[in-house]
DNA sequence: TTTCCTGCAAAAGCTTTGCAAGTAC
DNA sequence: GTACTTGCAAAGCTTTTGCAGGAAA
């Protein structure tokens, strides 16, 4: 009985083993950006048969099917991806590079204040079609944040 | 006669060598978000004395000091930098990584449309002092854009 | 003159690749 | 059964480090 992730899997022409759920699963349960060593690792912590370049290898393969997409962007190795989905908005901090989410209601109030209409604009003049917003606010943590993530 | 930069350079505890000038004007001229590599390339097509590590060192200085930042955030390498400074919006091509600066003036309205005081809350809540806002738009060129920059 | 910076080369770390064995379909 | 995946190990990159000589202050 296929779940809903092999049908995903397949959809996207993929082949659905027990490596990539696990590695899906991870990346999907992460809302904190792990890098392929990450998920590597805890993937492994259940399930002991794994290889790192398979890691990277189905990441690879996530990311042309458009299931994942790699997150920090630049020309540079994307270490970090995100299994893709919505419009999201992160706090990074300057001083040790540390990535979190923003509350999620929060979030969504920031986002929805961008105008479409703008982005519309974008589209006629640039040709670039949006999928997807994310806003990165930029700065420090004064003092620790009340959620259990940690600044750094 | 100590120019602005050697200022700035003094005022963070830097010394003004000519490789650090050179790549401090680097970085800056460039809205690209070069890779160390990039920079090294392309202060030592200008002026032949110059070795990577030092790119590298320069760099780590820069950021210790709040000259520039790691622009790619995550707990990834941030072979990418910024000189700092304003607020700024990119479109990031999901196919190819690539990443192109918003024209100004849109920009410059898009993230107008960001309500100072729910950044304001959010600096309560969490304890983050914002210091940038940096917006990325994530999708793909559907025709080639209208500037000199290539999406991938 | 003192302290910090640079360049080189070597080390360390991260990502990709080649190929035989294994698995989904 | 066929074609795609995995795991291993080795290769290829990128980034960091140690140290002697050189330059800024």
């Amino acid at each position: 009985m296929p779940d809903q992730l092999q049908l995903s899997f397949s959809e996207h022409g993929l082949r659905c083993t027990r490596q990539r759920r696990a590695i899906y699963n991870a990346l999907s349960a992460n809302r904190d950006h792990p890098t392929a060593d990450d998920l590597y690792r805890q993937v492994k912590s259940g399930d002991d048969k794994l290889s790192l370049a398979t890691v990277y290898n189905t990441l690879e393969a996530f990311c042309s099917a458009g299931l994942a997409y790699k997150l920090s962007g630049c020309g540079c190795n994307g270490s970090t991806r995100d299994a893709g989905g919505d419009d999201h908005m992160h706090l990074r901090c300057r001083k040790t590079g540390h990535i979190t989410d923003v509350p999620e209601d929060l979030g969504k109030r920031i986002l929805d204040h961008i105008p479409a209409d703008l982005l519309a604009e974008l589209q006629n003049r640039t040709g670039f079609k949006v999928n997807k917003v994310q806003l990165d606010l930029v700065g420090e943590f004064k003092k620790p944040p009340i959620t259990n993530q940690v600044p750094g």
